[in-house]
DNA sequence: ACACTATATATAGTTTGACAATATATAGCT
DNA sequence: AGCTATATATTGTCAAACTATATATAGTGT
């Protein structure tokens, strides 16, 4: 159970982070933490591969960031942009018409019986 | 209509390969034509990155590879090997999870209403 | 005959981006 | 005091897709 192909993860991390996001500014540790918990834990973000999206996401203005120091931890919010949403929804769409075409191209591998329906 | 981003294409090239593979050997020039039939011209494979995909295929034994030199134009036809045919049912099942994980991921956004369902 | 496009494969060099490893620091528990 | 969890960041490495280029034949148009 240790996860999913980092290659397979590679073009939807992006979807993934700011779907999370969709229902309000989240500070990078929950952010794993809930992807983590929605996926049963076959997808387990290390902090390399996070906070460089966060920090590109925010670099592309879809995400904004906001320190907060009023306690002894150090928490860095984002919230989605209009632009972010905007995205959120375009990539979502990008997602669903690949996720199509993908079984369009299996289709007749289904169809001879090499992969099970 | 520029076809899908190569990140996103990034963790299925060989799934997409070794599908169209499945009813049997195919030089790289058809896998490529194939591809774009069935994709309605979104997925476009260039030559310089279908021929690597190939050749690492081979490399791992997915593919075997045999040289048409009976004709002006020289082919190498591809065929799967058992353990490339494992190898697409492994990965046809891994890429089925993944898809799922992601809904999973997106459900809240789509709850929302951020998401069009 | 010449040019252009399609067919067919290959490789060198560039770039992107996920990951491992490391660093820093606080909070809580034993 | 030591361990684990929380919390963010960066440097260096590596895999792989892309660009560009190279080679060569077949077919079509002018």
């Amino acid at each position: 159970m240790d996860g999913f192909n980092s290659e397979l993860m590679r073009g939807s991390l992006d979807l993934m982070v700011l779907s999370v996001l969709a229902d309000g500014a989240k500070y990078g540790y929950l952010i794993q933490q809930q992807l983590r918990n929605a996926s049963q834990k076959q997808v387990d973000l290390k902090a390399g591969t996070l906070y460089p999206v966060l920090h590109r996401l925010e670099a592309d203005k879809y995400v904004r960031g906001k320190w907060d120091d009023s306690t002894g931890r150090r928490r860095k919010w984002y919230q989605l942009t209009a632009a972010g949403k905007k995205q959120l929804r375009s990539q979502a769409a990008q997602w669903q018409q690949y996720v199509d075409c993908i079984r369009t191209i299996m289709a007749p591998a289904v169809d001879l019986g090499t992969l099970p329906v």
